[in-house]
DNA sequence: ACCTGAACACCGTTCAAGT
DNA sequence: ACCTGAACACCGTTCAAGT
């Protein structure tokens, strides 16, 4: 990689960190480009799709959130560690408006840029809950997907304007409801 | 309203109805009149807004979710009306694909012509969730704005290719999370 | 009254031409 | 190798001109 090409490589990122923070993830990428002071074609150069930038932008967060489910995995009890994990999904959605929408896309995709941190993420998650489920902590019918599924819809709650001062109380709920048995099987694992 | 007005009018609708329901709520406008065979500014003068198209294609079923929950008020427990209720309204969601989005839009904002019709829908879910609480069949800490955040919450997981399989598994999931009680306290209500 | 479509200011994406 | 920006095909929105 050239020099030149190097520097505006990171520009172009350190640029779009700000506008895709301000604007969410359908920000303009001529916008981007303009203000790294850049011709568009370079900035399709170096991310050929809006995934390929956005990936960029987030592999190291998705990479986190990873490792943090290894960390917790080890250092908490089983319900804690999910719970905890849960409420850091959620929270690092907020990095980004829209973020989730352009992560459930990339799991249905695997040619997009996104596939594989996100699919990554989601065996961490269900990692978790299955070790929280062998407990007989964690409702045994949710799978990785599932605990995706509603950390995305919760990441939606948060994003609208009307109902995100209920995000918190919302997450509180649900998280609880991962944690609760079935109403009416009483019985509990050993 | 001149004749020729009404025509256009009418089939300016039955034509949005169609794109719509196909592209999902940010579909083209221009796209709309072209295929209505109208010039783009008839739309415009019928509709000045995006919101204003959608609340003429919206308020018929928004009017009759209000309706059902008044008529569940009387028909059903408590309990089974709420959730009779909760699942027929992220049912609704699934005529156009992103209408929660612009209805969750709506409700913070007063000057949106979709904003009454969605107070409405929040009012009617409220009393059947009150109505719930009273007898302590649903968990005391959710309000109507809390209701109406879940089905939008549920409608997002629904839109998503990857998510919607298991859609209709998280409906159950959260609903019946709306009718149990807290863990751990015990006590219920009479 | 109502309709039309050009005009304007934006997009995303591609690609020939430059260095 | 890499960069540039014009070109193309789209948008949403407005509004002078027509009937």
């Amino acid at each position: 990689m050239r020099a030149d090409a190097r520097k505006n490589y990171s520009h172009l990122l350190a640029v779009a960190r700000d506008v895709i923070s301000e604007h969410g993830v359908d920000a303009s990428l001529r916008d981007i480009a303009r203000k790294a002071g850049v011709g568009l074609g370079t900035l399709y150069r170096h991310f050929p799709t809006r995934e390929a930038l956005l990936e960029a932008l987030l592999r190291a967060n998705l990479d986190e959130l990873t490792r943090r489910a290894s960390e917790l995995e080890t250092m908490s009890s089983p319900d804690d560690a999910l719970v905890s994990w849960f409420r850091e999904a959620v929270g690092f959605t907020h990095s980004y408006s829209g973020v989730v929408n352009l992560m459930a896309a990339a799991l249905a995709d695997p040619d997009s840029a996104l596939h594989a941190s996100c699919t990554t993420v989601r065996s961490a998650g269900a990692r978790l809950l299955q070790r929280a489920q062998a407990e007989g902590m964690a409702r045994a019918d949710l799978d990785g997907a599932d605990l995706l599924a509603l950390i995305g819809a919760l990441a939606w709650v948060r994003d609208q304007f009307s109902f995100a001062p209920r995000a918190d109380h919302l997450i509180d709920f649900i998280a609880s409801a991962i944690l609760t048995e079935r109403p009416g099987s009483g019985a509990t694992k050993r």
